[in-house]
DNA sequence: TACACTTCTTAACTTAAGTGAACGAGTTTT
DNA sequence: AAAACTCGTTCACTTAAGTTAAGAAGTGTA
């Protein structure tokens, strides 16, 4: 599981064996159960995660109703807003499935980033690809209605339709668990 | 105006004044006329920019039809997606108006992350705070009409209503001219 | 001045999403 | 086993956005 994570890096920078056990040393790693609040509304965590292994889901509580905005599933790191900017959360984030977890804390980094240049190096990379992706994918959502939205994460995440129930596919989509209902039948005929 | 560029840069890191003169030997500054398309759908372009006065406009071209996605005014960065995977573009940046930006590329940044660790440290920070306020942006949009976007941009963003065409900013929030067009009236109406 | 062009608005009609209710299937709780 | 609950679907109806067309106001240009 390690190894996941040092692939993952060396996407990035190139470690030394000295610079992985300090990593190692750190022991990031957590498994997590399936239906745990990682992070809630009104809390101010300092809490950053990396999913090796499972599924995490972010969404609102807004008039009574939950609406999901985000899903972060194998290698993708989450920071969240009340991290970066030590205000409380106003959503919340939790496990969709059983998972292994890497979660770091904002003075942990800001030690390790001091410590290792190479390491402040591969963050800014991250974040700086990271930002040009959820830009990209927030032109996509713009630009499109709910069913080419559908369309569209059916090629890209076909896993999400499987892993994931439909009311909160439907809600990350920004319609109705109805509408997606009806979407998907609209689909359907058309292909016949 | 140079001063503009070190007072946000104070934000993130404090410069010496031998920083300082660095960052001005770059001559990293540019007027663009209104018009001026700074980047094209198809092009590999390895520039980056910074408004330090004036205002950007990011836009697809779809069907014949300009979608319009972003905006980007005083003291906004952008990195384009396509500097980023070096990948063709596929959206257009245009100057809304006559504009003061800082342009700089990939090449030299690169070069004056690895002479100066502070700057890369200030690069890490802010897209670090770029990627969660684009995540709430798009949270926000996702969770919330257009009517509710409409009015969610006056709160947030008056100038921006008075210095682009309504058209623009309709696609900016989904919809159509004409749909904001009776939005707008729909609001009137409810007030009185 | 006349013409073209852009921007915004209005209107009539179409299409699709929101709403509220009901139902069946499957799961969990008691 | 019965009751409660979750999840997805369907239906009838409402509301709002898309579409097409037309026109008014303003700007720029020949």
């Amino acid at each position: 599981m390690q190894e996941l994570l040092f692939d993952f890096i060396s996407n990035y920078v190139s470690l030394t064996e000295d610079e992985k056990n300090a990593i190692r040393s750190l022991d990031l790693f957590r498994t997590v159960e399936k239906g745990t609040i990682l992070l809630r509304e009104g809390e101010r965590s300092k809490n950053s995660y990396f999913v090796l292994k499972g599924c995490m889901r972010v969404y609102y509580l807004i008039d009574g109703e939950e609406k999901t905005t985000a899903f972060y599933t194998e290698l993708d790191a989450l920071t969240p807003h009340c991290v970066i900017n030590n205000t409380p959360s106003d959503y919340f984030i939790s496990c969709v499935e059983d998972s292994i977890l890497l979660v770091s804390n904002s003075d942990m980094e800001a030690e390790i980033n001091s410590k290792f240049p190479k390491f402040e190096s591969m963050c800014r990379l991250l974040s700086e690809e990271l930002l040009a992706k959820e830009r990209m994918d927030f032109d996509a959502f713009k630009t499109s209605s709910p069913e080419q939205r559908y369309l569209h994460l059916i090629q890209k995440r076909p896993d999400l339709i499987q892993r994931v129930p439909q009311h909160q596919i439907a809600s990350y989509l920004g319609i109705k668990p109805q509408s997606l209902s009806r979407l998907r039948a609209r689909i359907l005929e058309k292909k016949n």
